[in-house]
DNA sequence: GGACCTCTCTACCAAATGGTAGACATGACG
DNA sequence: CGTCATGTCTACCATTTGGTAGAGAGGTCC
């Protein structure tokens, strides 16, 4: 095989990412995976010994990416706590819209195996903890508006994750999936979200 | 069959809202829905002539609940805008709580076969028009924060659907499905749109 | 009583699924 | 050259899946 291209690997990796954040685990194939990475579904469970370890790449995978783009967000962000949110959401937006599957895994969660879930919630628990003190530090500032800091931090989450993985919902309401139309949804998302987390 | 209970008709459709809405339709088999009914698949088969055909059903059967469930609310509300989405949150919340599966299913939607799934929107549509002609008139008034009212609505529609169906981002920032929880969030929910919508 | 209808069942089936066993090619290394 | 490791393949396999065919139990109507 052509050495230029990415691994073996890493292009299953890939495929599966998309392929079960589309469609659901359950409902994609081991050989449906091989036939898009244009292999045989013996060379899949070659490098992932069984579906379910395929499964745990595929989410370590992307909470390892999402965890990245998020920490450079705010590491690079204002002071000011809504500038923040908006540098998060805006980071976050970019990969999902390149990859529309990318928040659609992260639902996946809650139809997964318990043991699964958990492994992943572990994975994201720091970020979720950081984030919710974060929250409370500046409720307490006065800097947004007063409420329970993990359950806003929950609600934040829905509703990004929600209106990335939602395309009926869009289309329902006329919205087209072009340049100007991303650019529209992320300019309203995040007036909708600064409108309620400001003070 | 005792009499007084169900039909069977009805006991399978239950039983198919709540798997399908927890786990996902292809993650489901016929036979795991007949167990639970405490009958054979075929005579699952003999009510739905196929799984296409019982996915219809539930999603019809959905459909026209919650449309029912939110026409009520919304004639029950006052005038204000700000209380009558309140009386919509609040209808939605209560099924949803009963049936933890019903919100899941709509989510189902977005990885359906695109027949399946234009059907169903078909269905929602005229509810959908509704709620964005009635955004933009209040946002004429002045009486709701101005933007693109179909956003608006796709947005509120995540929100909702999004923290009724993910546990596990509420059990990441610590929250608990117990009757005080559950208002607590049903609460935090009506401020967090209230912010998100108020002028 | 017999014809018919309704409902659930047993007995199958072909296709798809996740997974095992092992052959075969290629190249690195002694 | 021979040996070994790596990576992909063919050949199977047991199980599960959605679905068909048709038997039989029970009630209704003439």
């Amino acid at each position: 095989m052509p050495s230029a291209e990415l691994p073996t690997r890493e292009r299953i990796l890939d495929a599966a990412i998309d392929l079960f954040g589309a469609r659901g685990v359950d409902a994609v194939s081991l050989d449906e995976i091989a036939r898009d990475v244009g292999v045989r579904k013996q060379t899949v469970l070659y490098w992932f010994a069984s579906k379910d370890e395929l499964v745990d790449a595929v989410l370590e995978s992307v909470a390892a990416e999402l965890v990245v783009v998020i920490d450079a967000a705010i590491r690079n962000a204002s002071d000011d706590p809504l500038e923040r949110i908006d540098a998060v959401v805006r980071a976050v937006f970019r990969p999902a819209v390149r990859r529309p599957a990318l928040l659609g895994l992260l639902r996946e969660i809650s139809r997964l195996p318990a043991a699964q879930a958990d492994r992943l919630r572990v994975r994201v628990q720091p970020l979720v903890e950081r984030a919710t003190a974060y929250l409370r530090l500046e409720m307490d500032k006065g800097h947004l508006r007063r409420a329970d800091p993990g359950l806003i931090a929950a609600l934040g989450y829905a509703t990004v994750t929600g209106i990335a993985t939602e395309p009926q919902a869009l289309a329902a309401v006329g919205w087209q999936p072009s340049a100007v139309g991303l650019r529209h949804l992320r300019d309203e998302l995040r007036a909708y979200l600064r409108a309620a987390l400001a003070p």
